[in-house]
DNA sequence: GCCTTTAGCAAGTACCTACTTGCATACATG
DNA sequence: CATGTATGCAAGTAGGTACTTGCTAAAGGC
């Protein structure tokens, strides 16, 4: 009763958010959505404020694509990653880019987004760097490692958020690829190893 | 007179959007902070709507950075003209924040900026492609070295919207000159060339 | 001087939104 | 059966916003 209700609510929020923004995310409109009656939303949560501010802390709560050093084949790894990452971005665009919004004035809500590109960067470093201990890459200064992971971030994430706005993008996994296969020439890696593993 | 007024309505309406938001951005407040009467916003642009999209059609009017194949030291000409993008994306990231927000639910507004990375695009992938020719890069292949132009825009575009929410980014110099140091890795600046000028 | 244009002022209008209040019903538990 | 909990319904309240209307004043051009 009680859990579903509130459940259906911040689903429902979140949803509404990630199409409306915050002015069109009415309580009129997350109850009829969520099939209740508006007052049950203010009696569970107080406070349009307080539902969305919940629904956007659980709606983080995606699962991350894993990326492990030791698999097999590295390069295929990050190779997939990459691709899990950018069909992620991709997929939550429009919640990503709501925020982004809204937190030009209201730098308080919703901090966990910004723990996004943070988390898979230093995924990425520490994926990056046992490959460099292994002498799989050389880039050989620590802080060039830094850079070429943060600019595979940076343009899995900018290259889903603008892609809808631009024409003649190439496909998610050709972008993400491409990006990949760039990376590891900054890197050096040496060519013995195959640089791409097509899906 | 009325030339003056429409000016400084669009000129105000632009920066309390970047400021506010769409809803922030009430015509009371234009009109107040444009030292105007309420009613000349609407005498002038018939509706608040009218207002802002030409707002927005114009804030997009600055000066794009130049990007000279021809100069005496092209690899400076690129750090040069790097640091000149991350600097102006932070210097709009909050009007480029809003739009990117609101267009998920308005796409009809402000196409204009949408226009922005792509134009940094083109013009560095010209840029690149001079290089190229002039044996000063050896991507090789051209989809490489497109793939490569994308990243640096991607980066210093994603690294300017998202550095105010993020601890512990290096400044926008030391980011651009890093950006640039790895997109020449990735298409084989020979080793002779210097691969960076301190400003 | 007269007319036109531009802008200000004051007082609204109509609509929208978050939220409240009072009453009622249904269900679960002791 | 009585009580407590959760929810629905209907009718608001209060505040905010884009926009309108009627009148007035000032400036510029003929």
């Amino acid at each position: 009763m009680s859990t579903d209700t509130r459940t259906k609510l911040l689903e429902v929020a979140a949803r509404i958010y990630a199409d409306a923004g915050y002015h069109g995310t009415t309580t009129r409109r997350i109850a009829e959505e969520a099939g209740l009656n508006e007052v049950t939303l203010f009696r569970q949560f107080g406070s349009k404020d307080a539902l969305l501010r919940e629904a956007l802390e659980q709606a983080d709560r995606h699962s991350r694509a894993s990326l492990n050093a030791g698999a097999a084949d590295p390069i295929a790894e990050l190779h997939r990653w990459a691709r899990a990452c950018i069909h992620r971005f991709y997929d939550h665009q429009k919640l990503i880019r709501q925020i982004l919004g809204d937190t030009v004035q209201r730098p308080e809500i919703a901090p966990r987004i910004c723990e996004d590109p943070s988390d898979e960067m230093n995924q990425l470093v520490d994926f990056l760097t046992e490959l460099e201990r292994r002498k799989i890459l050389q880039a050989g200064d620590p802080q060039l490692l830094q850079g070429a992971a943060a600019m595979l971030v940076h343009s899995l994430l900018s290259n889903a958020l603008w892609r809808d706005m631009v024409p003649d993008v190439p496909s998610l996994d050709e972008c993400a690829a491409l990006f990949v296969v760039v990376l590891l020439r900054a890197l050096r890696a040496p060519a013995g190893i195959p640089e791409q593993t097509t899906p």
